[in-house]
DNA sequence: CGTTATTATGCTCTTTGCGAGCATTTCTTG
DNA sequence: CAAGAAATGCTCGCAAAGAGCATAATAACG
């Protein structure tokens, strides 16, 4: 059965909704699931690339392309990737690493015909978005529909002080679980650090931490379809970001605080950027990812004498003022120096 | 059969090699396997703990602590391992975090009677050597008996240019198989960074990338065990550092790697100390793990400037001088900064 | 007991990188 | 042609980091 989504061969829509349901019982399914958050900039906005199934218990309906590992058809893991990516959406991918391998145990708990995950990977893939009129299915989904206290760009986001401060101090004064007695902070510690309460700097990258907190403390969806709600009974659902299907978001968490954390010491923005840009889209680009904190000059400065772009000797016109020249990627330079990078200093901590 | 193996007891050493061996067929064992490689300093020297099986194909008899992951006894992934380093070694694991998940297609190749790993999944843990009289089997051994080539604490070490340069020089000079055109780099400009050759900077954390050129070119003895040697006939075996159990030496590579990154932007560093320690003691122990190129004046005010630590108001005589203060980790850190961490300078590129 | 070697520790000087702002150029728009 | 907008060039100042000098406190040894 399903043997179309084994292949590379175009899946039909219930074929796909069926993989997402989790009816993947393949011959030689091992339990090992290969998901791929796929990151662009679509007109200033991060997106993820999501497919759509069935709702799920919690209504989630949204999931990253995936499927599972197959040892006798895949030689890599990464090529088992692309493979169901490609199968799935149409999309070739280009730049691609490996995330996380989860235990996905809340797929364990679910009735299930079919074998379940016991382990996800997770990988982050980087791509031009504009680039690819060739999507057969899929959707470009802003990050911040699944992750809306992470949109700082315009300020500190209200959501964080209308639902989820007054939520997660709640949660902070009700006593920890003794099955968890080796937790090394304490719960109001630990929504202090990742939420940037009383004070605290907002770390961007901390994007995992703050959603495992999220789903510790029972305000995401999916802490619901995963059990942990047993003890805890809200009056109405959480419904803090759109959830996904399995543990996706949480990979998404995780491939977001990658992006955020890798853009600052390795030239991988140019995996988002078209082939020439300016260095004020390369600049627009670098703020969706991170956030809108730099400096115009600066940024230029910084770019050009890291020698990571080199100018076309073309201009863009049509830019609202004097023509900008264009740039591209000076692949050189990961031939010369070790570790070259978009520095972008820290915010200067906002609250 | 092996059920010692899963359970917690010591198991006897037959066991043991019987495990290595790769004869570890539970009832569950989903081809899932999780290694450790725990570090620590001793005597300031870098170690890992390896335990001893019978020699494989290649002559390769240390592994590191590793088993299959059994969702069945095991609720999370880190659970697993450290019950496995437990049974194997005696050891409780402190500080332990995940790397990677590699596809283990050596494995694969294999005459297996049992369940072969499918993927292999590597961890990173960090502990003080000393504190463990309660080891019950492994032993610590450098990380430079597996990795001379790292060892750049008096100076470039030999080997790179007496073995390495030349054989890494025949292999770029050989065309590269058709099969991998997407290669972005060529092999003597991958070689040349890798390395440090023709006065490209050596980059401490580039552990992994070596190891797996060195494999990919030939020159390590995995690389036999896994048939790549069959288009190239050496005269005499490889032989560059000791040799481990399946892909445990690349697993050790990418701890290396980690460790070394990390040490740089958080305080794991303290993971390897013991509760008092004086600045040297800490100074020799980040040389250990980087390389010794630190400016102890320069190091002291960094590592106090940042509240990284606090003086116990003891002094520790015997050191050979004038006595020096004893200091201890200052845990609140994690509270406060975002990512505090030992931050060292690049070495002065000496090549 | 005094001298020397050794290590710890405090302090200063210089260079570099980066945040921030001003000024100038060159286009579009009305 | 004037005004506005965006790109680009340049400078100032602070803070962090690299490097070295100076001093303090012990052990070893005559």
């Amino acid at each position: 059965m399903n043997m179309e989504l084994s292949g590379r061969r175009k899946p039909s829509p219930e074929k796909l909704h069926q993989a997402i349901a989790g009816d993947t019982a393949d011959n030689a399914s091992l339990g090992i699931g290969l998901n791929a958050a796929i990151v662009a900039v679509l007109d200033n906005e991060p997106v993820a690339l999501a497919v759509r199934g069935e709702p799920d218990a919690i209504g989630a309906t949204d999931a990253l392309p995936f499927g599972p590992f197959n040892p006798r058809e895949h030689r890599t893991l990464e090529g088992g990737l692309r493979s169901w990516v490609q199968s799935q959406t149409g999309l070739e991918l280009g730049y691609a690493e490996q995330l996380y391998t989860f235990a996905d145990s809340g797929r364990l708990t679910e009735s299930s015909s079919a074998t379940p995950n016991v382990v996800s990977i997770g990988y982050l893939a980087l791509t031009v978005a504009t680039a690819h009129h060739s999507l057969t299915n899929g959707v470009w989904r802003s990050w911040y529909q699944y992750f809306p206290w992470e949109d700082w760009r315009r300020g500190r986001p209200e959501i964080i002080a209308r639902e989820i401060e007054p939520r997660l101090r709640a949660w902070a004064e009700r006593p920890a679980p003794v099955t968890t007695p080796q937790r090394p902070l304490a719960r109001a510690d630990r929504a202090r650090i990742c939420f940037g309460l009383d004070g605290t700097a907002w770390d961007e990258e901390k994007v995992l931490e703050r959603f495992e907190l999220l789903y510790e403390a029972g305000l995401v969806d999916e802490s619901l379809r995963d059990g942990r709600s047993a003890a805890q009974v809200w009056t109405e659902r959480p419904k803090l970001g759109l959830p996904m299907h399995s543990d996706h978001r949480r990979i998404l968490a995780t491939a977001i605080s990658r992006t955020r954390a890798k853009i600052k010491y390795r030239p991988v923005v140019f995996e988002l950027m078209p082939d020439e840009f300016t260095l004020y889209e390369l600049q627009k680009t670098v703020e969706a990812i991170l956030g809108p904190h730099l400096h115009k000059q600066n940024f230029r400065r910084l770019v050009e004498g890291a020698g990571l772009v080199e100018p076309t000797g073309e201009v863009k016109t049509r830019t609202g003022g004097r023509p900008a020249k264009l740039f591209r990627f000076r692949r050189e330079v990961l031939l010369e120096r070790p570790a070259p990078g978009v520095r972008v200093s820290a915010p200067p901590s906002r609250t």
